[in-house]
DNA sequence: GTCTATATACAGATAGAC
DNA sequence: GTCTATCTGTATATAGAC
């Protein structure tokens, strides 16, 4: 549950912000940040207010503030804090053990319950919303999370491309054009809210056929 | 607390043109929606006061209180306001009439192009963060924009099938993959912020790269 | 309808005791 | 570090004059 050290380095380039380690802050701090990140989740940055925070915390605000500047910086805490390490089962996968179709598969799968979980539902809203007054803060998002994930599918694609696996002209457009398959319009409907459940069937059967799809037009020639 | 005036009416989309119908009301009701609009699309529900909204539009609170019950309504009336018939180009266009690759190539580009606009992208982030308060208007929006769009297209890839142009096992998933790679990642990067212009080519590139992997996947047998 | 002025509540942030 | 109490500004919404 440690922080990695990309985020370490960013963390530590940020304004007074303590770094992620749970375990060496007091019990307080913790619940300050938990408190936070359900609020700020919940009711966007605006329309959570620092009383709203002690009180779930169990805190005084003067202790919130003893620990964080203000309230910006209380909420890139928060956002940095939330950062979970979901993503990195993904870009970490050593895909080239399995078979093609299985390692998409799988990618399909992994990245379709990481995207609809509430958690990440809550976080992208949240840093969209804040987008325009944080841009920093949604480029460090991005990167540490889909353009990871990205960058590792289109090396992926890259090396079973030269082994002739498939047929896949430029791999970064194809794997841009797979997660958007992946992410898809249920992805819209869940960050709308109209989608209560991930609905484990909807789910797989999505994957799988973005995944048959994508096998399907690259096919190689042969073949 | 809903309000009994009725501005459900679909409004003209372009930002600063008033529409026709605008004219059936008083010019301050149009400064306050207008003024709304900015306001709330930047800033947010919770980030906009009602006294920025009256000094933007040039009015006093109580006159905005004499047409709108709350700034929930108000919040509500901007958002069916500023509802534009950008989408409706596209699910009434009459692609049977164009070749499928042509039709295709058409639905990809306009979808792009709505989707990647300023407005809709501050539309679409404002209604997203407040989803979990108003969960009706997250759905009239889904329902009026991306649902009706992706059903023609449903319609259309019907005919298709049907006519032997392309092998489609089912129409609706083969649908939600095509938007999904339409959407994609520069949308997620132009909703995060980080993608500062449309950039004419890299849109017209993943356009034609989706519409290109799509014909490939669904190429008939024969051929 | 439209204004000025205001009621009432709550926001972010701080002072000072312990 | 943690609290209670408070400062200062601003929030939504309304009263009442015209």
């Amino acid at each position: 549950m440690k922080a990695e050290r990309v985020e370490d380095e960013v963390q530590a380039g940020a304004d007074g912000a303590p770094a992620a380690d749970d375990a060496c802050h007091p019990a307080k701090y913790r619940q300050v940040l938990q408190a936070a990140g359900e609020l700020f989740l919940d009711q966007g940055f605006a329309g959570t207010s620092m009383d709203a925070v002690a009180r779930r915390a169990g805190v005084s605000k003067a202790t919130i503030y003893a620990y964080f500047a203000s309230k910006e910086d209380l909420f890139e805490a928060m956002v940095s804090h939330g950062k979970d390490e979901r993503f990195a089962t993904l870009y970490q996968a050593d895909l080239d053990s399995l078979g093609v179709e299985a390692a998409l598969s799988r990618v399909a799968h992994e990245f379709m319950a990481v995207l609809t979980s509430p958690q990440s539902l809550k976080t992208l809203r949240v840093i969209m919303a804040e987008a325009g007054r944080r841009p920093d803060l949604a480029a460090r998002f991005y990167r540490a999370g889909p353009d990871r994930v990205m960058a590792a599918l289109t090396d992926y694609l890259t090396r079973v491309a030269e082994r002739g696996e498939l047929a896949i002209e430029d791999p970064r457009i194809a794997s841009q054009l797979f997660f958007g398959m992946i992410r898809g319009d249920l992805h819209l409907r869940r960050m709308l809210g109209l989608a209560d459940q991930p609905d484990a069937a909807e789910v797989a059967r999505l994957a799988d056929a973005a995944v048959a799809m994508f096998l399907r037009a690259h096919r190689p020639a042969g073949q």
